[in-house]
DNA sequence: TATACTGTTATATAATTATATAACACTAGA
DNA sequence: TCTAGTGTTATATAATTATATAACAGTATA
């Protein structure tokens, strides 16, 4: 799902966009091959300057997961599939954590100091 | 676990620091009461610069996480204990991520997403 | 009291990130 | 061919983040 940036994270605003197209590829919504919906239009979508999309698209590119078309426009290259396993583990997780009212920011906290200490 | 800053990672250093050390009263490894190292031990541990420490320390300052006495040191001054039930959720999850060879990356991207989606 | 630790304050500089704005170039379709 | 949509390139400016460096001030202890 592709929505505004959060200004206010920390995270530099065209990571933030690198992430988020990244996650639509790794979960499926955009397949190899869909184009991207227009710079401008994306610019819109994530509230940011014009320059910010670019650097965005241009890392995404760099990496090879979209390529670009002159006067058409973006396209998804690489389609890494994650196994639907692993998708699964992870909304059983968020669900449970949900239910138990751990706010997203706690739950990443967490999340991270466990990955990195066991 | 302090440890060293990813200067790569795209999240600013200090953030990091405010990060690794919340997670550590998080998880209870720092207590309420207890003595953090030094600003200049902390320099060396996260591997930034004085100032970079220093933001960090008031960010936490101004959220009310630790307080500062002048020539003696930092202390712990809030003490929020997230559920034990709450971090083995999370362990297990880490667990089955580990087994299945998913890269941290990638788990933060899915779990950022699944989190924002349903 | 002297000293070696603490935290505190300050200034200058550089790199990175983000914005505003404009103009240019390619493509598809009327 | 014209036009409206694409991507592309460029310049100037501002805000944020991080560094280097120095000096000052409080505390505990030998």
């Amino acid at each position: 799902m592709l929505r505004k940036v959060d200004k206010h994270s920390g995270v530099p605003a065209y990571l933030q966009i690198v992430n988020m197209i990244k996650s639509e590829i790794l979960l499926g919504n955009l397949q190899k091959g869909s184009q991207l919906s227009s710079i401008r239009e994306l610019q819109q979508i994530f509230d940011v300057n014009i320059n910010t999309v670019l650097k965005a698209l241009e890392k995404l590119k760099s990496e090879g997961y979209i390529e670009a078309e002159q006067g058409v426009g973006y396209f998804v290259k690489k389609d890494f599939d994650v196994d639907k396993k692993i998708i699964e583990i992870i909304k059983t997780c968020v669900a449970k954590l949900k239910d138990n009212s751990i706010d997203y920011y706690t739950a990443i906290l967490i999340f991270e100091e466990v990955w990195k200490n066991e």
